[in-house]
RNA sequence: GGUGAGGUGCCUGAGAGGCCGAAAGGACCGGUUUGCUAAACCGGCGUACGGGUCAAACUGUACCGAGGGUUCGAAUCCCUCCCUCACCGCCA
């Protein structure tokens, strides 16, 4: 959620950056916004000088009591009444008001920070880097889901049977490397400094709300409806909720937290040939990084996490590219993202493995998130997180990329986690 | 799930219709004293949204788990919900 007093005070450099997110009517719903405000302040005056009015009375009541005059507070009451009488429709357009101010408000999206690259679609994505090599495979190599059969890793059928399609087992060496993939990103990622956590696989609607899965991706998540708890979609929603409402000290910045869960995600309406085998499922694990940081840092905490999980990528072998997404392809509450993609050889194409992404204030304005400065003032932190990283597609590309007639050879990092060299 | 007791500021904890944004202590911040550390003493110390100001000072309103209600007036009384703790039941 943006901030009124920023927009109000950076309308023309608002319009500008919403124009990069290809956000339409934004000079609409952005001066609906100021009107809404001004309108809020004039409410909120007026309510609290009658309000004002009312607490006076009041208190000489009570002393008109105890000094006998019975009179004297009976005529004040009448003026109370009247006053009260005023306020109740001031108090329903304040809140109407408000209300409306913060529906419109949370239309809008995060503002595009300076780098992000003009653009409308994924072809605009501007390429960074490039890493590994990209392997040539022999004749004969096959996509992940049939050497996933063929080492007898992943049961897609079975998971159909007892859950449905996109929930499946992994099995033997599939379940061994899965768990391997998951240690090793966490070793990863608190020998760099990331504390870890594992957080509640389920979270209440506040929290929902408080990372911008609802109101409006309600359908994204599964929902609990005896509970009212939500599967979430990804560890960010809780990791992020911790310091929801929380004011912290300058010298606790920067927090950075790296936690496992598995992520559940409803992906309604998408089928076809890119979700076949692991590439998109409704249940998949994720090792994620977060980080709350100083507002004058988070762009170097940014490059700080992509060179982190650049590093990981690198680890493994993979062929990777890094992307500074477009205007036009970045989630609605980020201010900058880097897409990873490692390069699935049997597929030929991209996988995204990792989005890491900068939200300066705009998360942490919805859940007040702020950390009193040297001044004694409470600001807004900033916060980013990222994979590090989404488990499935990493093991479809390491089977497929790896394949040889010797089996599918793992990368060293590997080993000690995985027990063996190789699938074989 | 049942029964009981509770939810007050960063923490402990008082307050039981007006004198309460809330005692006291601790923590924290600033200062004095001090060979260092510690102690002692003095002062400060919630949040949000308004008004006001160059900025302050100052000032209004709201907030004592959440939402309603009673009342001229609610942290305090009533209702609903949520949560915590204890015991019992069930259970990895």
């Amino acid at each position: 959620m943006l901030q009124v007093q920023f927009i109000r005070q950076n309308r023309e450099l608002v319009l500008e950056r919403l124009a990069v997110k290809h956000f339409t009517d934004a000079a609409v719903v952005v001066d609906e916004v100021l009107a809404l405000d001004d309108q809020r302040k004039k409410l909120t005056l007026e309510y609290d000088e009658t309000q004002a009015k009312v607490n006076s009375a009041s208190k000489e009541i009570g002393k008109l009591m105890a000094s006998g005059d019975k009179s004297g507070a009976e005529s004040r009451k009448q003026e109370v009444a009247a006053f009260k009488q005023a306020l109740g429709p001031i108090d329903e357009q304040l809140r109407s008001t408000e209300k409306l101010l913060h529906d419109t408000l949370v239309r809008l999206p995060n503002l595009p920070g300076a780098d992000v690259p003009k653009g409308r679609t994924p072809e605009d994505n501007l390429e960074i880097r490039r890493g590994g090599d990209i392997p040539t495979l022999a004749e004969g190599a096959v996509p992940h889901w049939d050497l996933a059969k063929k080492y007898d890793l992943i049961d897609f059928e079975l998971g159909n049977k007892v859950t449905g399609s996109g929930f499946p087992f992994y099995k033997n060496k599939g379940a061994r490397l899965q768990r391997a993939l998951i240690s090793y990103f966490l070793d990863f990622n608190t020998s760099a400094g990331y504390t870890e956590f594992l957080p509640p696989f389920l979270v209440n609607e506040a929290s929902a709300y408080g990372t911008g899965q609802l109101p409006d991706k309600e359908g994204q998540m599964y929902h609990m409806q005896e509970d009212n708890f939500y599967l979430i979609p990804t560890s960010e929603v809780p990791l992020t909720n911790v310091f929801r409402d929380e004011i912290l000290k300058e010298s606790e910045l920067p927090v950075k937290i790296t936690a496992y869960s598995p992520c559940f995600r409803r992906e309604a309406g998408s089928y076809g040939k890119d979700v076949r085998g692991l590439n998109r499922l409704h249940q998949f694990e994720k090792v994620e990084l977060v980080q709350i940081v100083h507002p004058e840092t988070s762009y170097q905490a940014l490059q700080e996490m992509v060179s982190h999980v650049e590093k990981l990528l690198q680890s493994l072998n993979l062929p990777y590219r890094i992307l500074n997404l477009c205007g036009g392809d970045m989630s609605f509450a980020s201010a900058q993202t880097f897409d990873f993609e490692v390069w699935s050889a049997a597929q030929e194409k991209w996988l995204e493995v990792s989005s890491v992404s900068n939200f300066e204030t705009f998360q942490t304005n919805r859940m007040k998130v702020r950390f009193k400065d040297e001044n004694g003032k409470n600001q807004l932190v900033h916060s980013l997180n990222g994979s590090s990283l989404a488990c499935p597609r990493i093991m479809a590309t390491l089977l497929e990329n790896n394949q040889t007639p010797g089996g599918i050879l793992l990368p060293e990092a590997l080993h000690t986690y995985f027990g063996a060299d190789r699938i074989a």
